[in-house]
RNA sequence: CGCGAGGUGGAGCAGUUCGGUAGCUCGCCGGGCUCAUAACCCGGAGGUCGCAGGUUCAAAUCCUGCCCUCGCAA
C-alpha cells in the first residue's frame, strides 16, 4: 500500500494527555514522518510557580522530534512553509490556527474532534456531552477552516457513553480510539484519496467550562447533578460547600426513596455509609468526595470522620 | 519567593489555643442474638502522634529545620 517512495511529511500540533496517543500513532505508522512537533509554551501551574512542560512535549520530546512552542502559531510561517509539509495533524492544539497557518500545511490540517460533529463543536465536547446526558457520542475528523470546528467532514467513528462514565475517562478512550482513524484520515486525504464532506445537521456548542459551571446547585434534580458530577471529573471538579469549606463531589449516584419536605442540600442520612443529599427533585449519595486540603476518599469515611448529617450543602 | 489547609492504630476525624493517663465514628478479629440485615449486644488486637533536633520534671501539644499530601489561583 505504499504509493509513493517517500513517506508523508505530517507536523503534529497538539497539547494535552489525550493528544498523546494521535501522536504515537503517526509515528508508528511507516508511512508517515513527523519533521516537526508544535505544542503550547511551557507554563507556571500548580503550587509555587513550577513550570510545565505539555504531555505532548514530553512524548515528543522522549521519541527525539523536533518541537516548537510558539506564542502564536504565525510565528512558525516560515518554518511550516520550508518542511514542505504534506499536511498537518492537529489534536487539542489549544490556540486558533489562523488562515495563514492554514495555508501553508500541505493538503490541510486535520482535526480529530472528540464529539460527532456539528454536536459540540468547540473547547469542551465531553463535558457537554455528559451535561446534555446524550448516549451516543465519538470523534469526527475534519479539516480545519477559519471557523470553530465547522470544516468539511473526513471520518467519524461512533461509540457508547458507558453508564456511569466520567469526562475523564470518555476523553480517554476517544483518545485511543481516534488516533487510528486520524492517522487513516489523514494519510488517505494527503494522498487525495479520500474527500470532505461538508458538515450537515443542526450544530450545538461546546463552550469552555468554568469552575463557576462545576458548582452544584442542590436545587436542581439529582439526575442532573449526577451527569454534572460525572462531566466535570476529573477537572474543574464538581463541588459544593461544607461547613464553608469547598467539598469536592468526584462520584455520586441518583439514590430512590428521597422525598420533599426537606430542605434541597441537607445530608438527611446515609446510604451503605455514605451521606445522601436532598436535591430538587430526588436524592443523591455522595460515593468519592474531597475536602478541601485534603486527599479524595469515599463516601463513608467522609461520614465516619466529618459527621454531615443534617448538615447543609452549599451554604455560605 | 503566588494564597491556603493538613500529616494522630487499617480508613476518616477530635485532641494542639492554655504541655500532665491516646479519644470519636468506622473497619478488623473472637463470641452472642436474630428468619434476616452494611442491624444490635459483649470482648479483643492494633499507635516510635510525618522525620530530626531543641526547651522542660514531663511534649501529639511549645521552638527550629526538613520531608510528604492536598485545596485555590494561573
Amino acid at each position: 500500500m505504499s504509493a509513493a517512495g517517500a513517506p508523508l511529511r505530517i507536523a503534529f500540533f497538539g497539547t494535552p494527555a489525550p493528544a498523546v496517543p494521535s501522536l504515537q500513532a503517526l509515528l508508528a505508522d511507516p508511512e508517515v514522518t513527523v519533521p516537526l512537533v508544535v505544542t503550547n509554551p511551557d507554563r507556571p501551574s500548580g503550587r509555587g510557580h513550577r513550570l510545565a512542560a505539555p504531555p505532548v512535549k514530553e512524548a515528543a520530546v522522549a521519541a527525539g522530534l523536533r518541537v516548537r512552542q510558539p506564542r502564536r502559531p504565525r510565528e512558525l510561517l516560515e518554518e511550516l512553509r520550508d518542511e514542505r509539509l504534506d499536511a498537518c495533524a492537529v489534536v487539542a492544539y489549544g490556540s486558533l490556527l489562523p488562515a495563514d497557518v492554514l495555508a501553508v500545511g500541505g493538503r490541510g490540517f486535520v482535526n480529530l474532534h472528540f464529539s460527532l460533529l456539528p454536536a459540540w463543536r468547540g473547547a469542551a465536547p465531553v463535558s457537554h456531552t455528559l451535561l446534555a446526558g446524550e448516549r451516543r457520542t465519538g470523534v469526527t475528523c475534519f479539516v480545519l477552516d477559519e471557523g470553530m470546528d465547522t470544516g468539511a467532514v473526513l471520518a467519524r467513528e461512533q461509540t457508547d457513553v458507558r453508564p456511569g462514565e466520567t469526562a475523564g475517562e470518555l476523553t480517554e478512550r476517544l483518545a485511543v480510539m481516534g488516533a487510528p482513524a486520524l492517522v487513516d484520515a489523514i494519510t488517505r486525504f494527503a494522498r487525495g484519496e479520500l474527500v470532505a464532506e461538508p458538515q450537515v445537521g443542526e450544530a450545538s456548542y461546546a463552550p469552555k467550562l468554568s469552575p463557576d459551571d462545576a458548582r452544584l446547585d442542590w436545587h436542581q434534580p439529582a439526575e442532573g447533578l449526577a451527569r454534572a458530577v460525572r462531566a466535570f471529573n476529573p477537572v474543574p471538579g464538581a463541588h459544593t460547600t461544607f461547613a464553608g469549606e469547598r467539598l469536592k463531589i468526584h462520584r455520586a449516584r441518583v439514590v430512590e426513596g428521597v422525598t420533599g419536605e426537606r430542605a434541597p442540600g441537607e445530608v438527611v442520612g446515609l446510604e451503605a455509609g455514605a451521606p445522601v443529599v436532598v436535591c430538587g427533585t430526588g436524592g443523591l449519595r455522595l460515593d468519592e468526595v474531597q475536602p478541601a486540603g485534603k486527599a479524595r476518599m469515599d463516601g463513608a469515611a467522609f461520614a465516619n470522620g466529618y459527621r454531615p448529617v443534617g448538615a447543609r450543602l452549599g451554604e455560605a
